[in-house]
DNA sequence: AGTGAGGTCATACCCTCGGTACGTACTCTC
DNA sequence: GAGAGTACGTACCGAGGGTATGACCTCACT
């Protein structure tokens, strides 16, 4: 058996000078998502970060070209790993409802991960702006709710053309409560109430399909809604 | 008849300095306003916000005590005017249903006003902090869902339990319905999406009632899970 | 082994911006 | 009309993001 330390070099083909700059890189990064987490995007200084790091500001300049794309580097590498580990557990799931339902656990579970829930939910789309938050959001997160509620409407059969807007909604409402149970003084009980609450909406929306009564309806099948109110927010009722 | 002067001035019992006073303080409330609207609260320098207002520092920082606390004024200003004319439209409806899809316009339509959606949507919650924004939107938007989900619950008859769930719930799905609608290329069309989703998941919960099936199940109810992922149930379905 | 080259990082500095200390002018009251 | 207090201006400080410059160290090549 040979040394171990040269197996490795020779494996991974990569000079010591390689290994000290990652090396580098990666104190900077998990420092820097630390910080982040405990102090948020502003409250961090560089000096912080580069301290933690044992490095000076050259080193980080010389690794990342601002301060927000330190931030964006941290972001990315959460985001990518929840949404994988997220993705394995939907795919390890049965039917379609099943899915949802594993789904929106993996994802209550992830946000109470303190990094995630700090850097990728609160701190990214201010920090980031909203529309290079929103473009990262739509290829992790926001995309597998995107599959799974493209799975529930083919189950169902039928209400495609919403499928954008439910899958809006549904992320919307499962980062919100998230937010509920991460607040909650019982968090566990919390999360049951917030399962259950989902549950009831996604059997409703699944007898409805039962009755036959067709999904993609403009407005007012939950009840005597006006025309101007239903279709064009710019007519208002006087 | 006296002097129209004394007249006004008596009228209104202010002072000529208080009213200067009262003036240029909501000249730099107006003035934030606009600029943490067009630029962020971070993107906003209070040099900018001084000199569009025609002052100084030394004046903003008589009539505010931190810069944070311009923006919470600012904020406040926004969030108080904003659902109070959401509560009036509400108010206005008939049934609880009505209400519903009254409201959900309503907030559809002022997430659409630039300062609203910039400054008590997005910049809010980081720039106050979690926890006071929070504390602000219990008070306002969340409290207006509440109110109309107790309605809905209240007409089902049942699931009171769900309700501080469900309007958290209900309230994510609508920001991000919001947001859905801002991002659109075809806002008239977003929001049709939006209203026609919300309306037949409204529809569902309520043909769920119809069909006699309880409301406040505990997961499960949309497809078989996994006692593991089921979070704990205290008593479970099996 | 010696050496040039270039990647890697440290040091010192600048500039913006939030916040403070203090001075001044004006207005109201008695 | 004189004192008092409010409203505001001016000058400055310190923190923190970003930059210019150069030294060191590794590596490839001879």
């Amino acid at each position: 058996m040979t040394h171990p330390a040269k197996v490795l070099r020779a494996a991974r083909k990569t000079t010591r000078r390689q290994d000290y700059s990652s090396s580098t890189k990666r104190s900077l990064l998990d420092n820097a998502e630390a910080l982040f987490t405990a102090h948020g995007y502003a409250g961090t200084s560089l000096d912080e970060v580069v301290a933690a790091a044992r490095v000076t500001k050259g080193a980080l300049y010389h690794h990342f070209p601002s301060k927000l794309a330190l931030f964006e580097s941290v972001f990315l590498r959460i985001q990518q790993d929840t949404s994988e580990q997220i993705a394995r557990r939907i795919d390890a799931a049965g039917d379609p409802w099943e899915r949802a339902q594993v789904g929106l656990a993996a994802f209550l579970e992830a946000c109470r991960e303190p990094h995630f829930r700090r850097i990728c939910m609160q701190e990214g789309p201010v920090a980031l702006g909203h529309e290079r938050w929103a473009d990262a959001e739509r290829a992790a997160s926001l995309g597998l709710v995107k599959t799974t509620v493209d799975g529930l409407l083919a189950d169902l059969g039928g209400g495609e053309q919403l499928a954008d807007a439910l899958a809006a909604i549904f992320y919307g409402a499962i980062r919100s409560a998230s937010e509920y149970v991460a607040d909650a003084g019982d968090a566990e009980e919390a999360a049951e109430q917030v399962q259950a609450a989902i549950s009831a909406i996604l059997a409703g929306m699944r007898s409805l399909a039962g009755l036959g009564v067709p999904l993609p309806t403009d407005g007012g099948s939950a009840g005597e809604v006006p025309d101007d109110l239903a279709a064009s927010p710019r007519r208002r009722q006087r």
